[in-house]
DNA sequence: ATATTTTTATGCGAAACAGTACAAATGTCC
DNA sequence: GGACATTTGTACTGTTTCGCATAAAAATAT
């Protein structure tokens, strides 16, 4: 990226580590119980620096959530990779998801933005926007692999790609508030399985 | 219900109506962000009597939540009415989650447990534990409805009624979700209905 | 060197917060 | 009527919260 040497004191911090720390500030304890004490500690940066570099709470917050869902759809594509069938990309898709929500310490985390996220998009029209978006790029995302699926034969030419993709995701979802209600691996992985017979017909 | 008159000055509000309108705040704001202000203003207590009726603000939540839960299993149980057909079963199913989940002033509320409760879960045993619960109840309310359904023909025999159980509620967890994140009722309805197809066979 | 610009650190302050002490109010029991 | 038990309202405590004011620190520009 570009170096220009600008005026004034150096920053001593990189900036999207700390977001990148803050992001599990917010994971775990959600954008409300989050405070700037906890998020001041987790990234080692006192508060005016915080809000120098950052803006205030929600700021940062949102920060934190476009970080979530640029790596998200990095991996989706990734798993989604069109030189493999649609029923593994499916399998890959969720398997990932998985690796992802069930990472926590003692209660598995679920998802960022469908598990921390929701709760707020009452409340602060920003975030709703976010996570509107995230869905909703998810969606278009499955739904491009499934119209080329549709094309190539591995799904019966009647599938409405759209509607087929929004299934798709759905569980997704509830993989995520299931995690963090604290259901087993084996089960998740267990409706993943299903989920993906039900999408896909059983081989 | 018994109504033995206790010694002492008599309380001047309905308890469960007072629970009533903390799920609304609960509802809108999540645990976190609903201080006991808010929950002293909506139920028209002051905050002793709160507490001394309650309990701190973690149990009145929980009280909220219970409640809820109940709500939701009579209302399921009355969707699932065997004398139905499966299909309008679950359609009816989904109506019914919609019809609550969208009940809002400005943006639409998602499901008391599925969009609040989920954030709390990591860090609140007790939360994680309705949550939890709650869940499993619904996946089992509907797997019970579907291995009827599979006694009686209405689907294939060697359908796995708690795996397709699971997938059904799958649906749920997502409107709420969407719901909370924006999607018009329009969407959401699609998405309803072609889980219906999915699950039960286009018609 | 001196001025300028930006970041860091300490610490302030005003508001919101959860929870409670205490006394007045309102009922039952004897 | 008087003792007792419970609820209610006011006001309080101590903590946590967010956001900022101020000044020192660390770099560049001239």
């Amino acid at each position: 990226m570009m170096d220009e040497k600008k005026r004034g004191r150096p920053r001593a911090f990189d900036a999207s580590a700390a977001i990148g720390k803050a992001r599990e500030v917010f994971w775990d304890r959600g954008f409300s119980a989050a405070s700037l004490d906890n998020l001041s500690a987790a990234t080692s940066l006192n508060r005016p620096s915080l809000y120098n570099a950052f803006g205030d709470k929600e700021d940062l917050y949102l920060d934190a959530l476009e970080g979530y869902r640029a790596d998200s759809m990095v991996a989706l594509e990734d798993a989604l990779d069109p030189s493999l069938p649609v029923r593994e990309n499916l399998a890959r898709m969720y398997d990932r998801a998985l690796a992802t929500y069930l990472h926590g310490d003692t209660a598995a985390r679920g998802c960022l933005l469908i598990s921390t996220a929701t709760v707020e998009a009452v409340r602060h029209e920003r975030v709703r926007e976010v996570l509107g978006r995230s869905l909703a790029d998810f969606d278009r995302a499955i739904e491009d692999r499934l119209a080329l699926a549709i094309e190539r034969g591995e799904l019966p030419e009647k599938t409405d790609p759209k509607a087929l993709a929004r299934l798709a995701s759905t569980i997704m979802h509830s993989l995520a508030v299931r995690a963090r209600a604290g259901e087993t691996r084996e089960a998740l992985e267990a409706l993943a399985r299903s989920a993906v017979d039900l999408i896909c017909g059983v081989p």
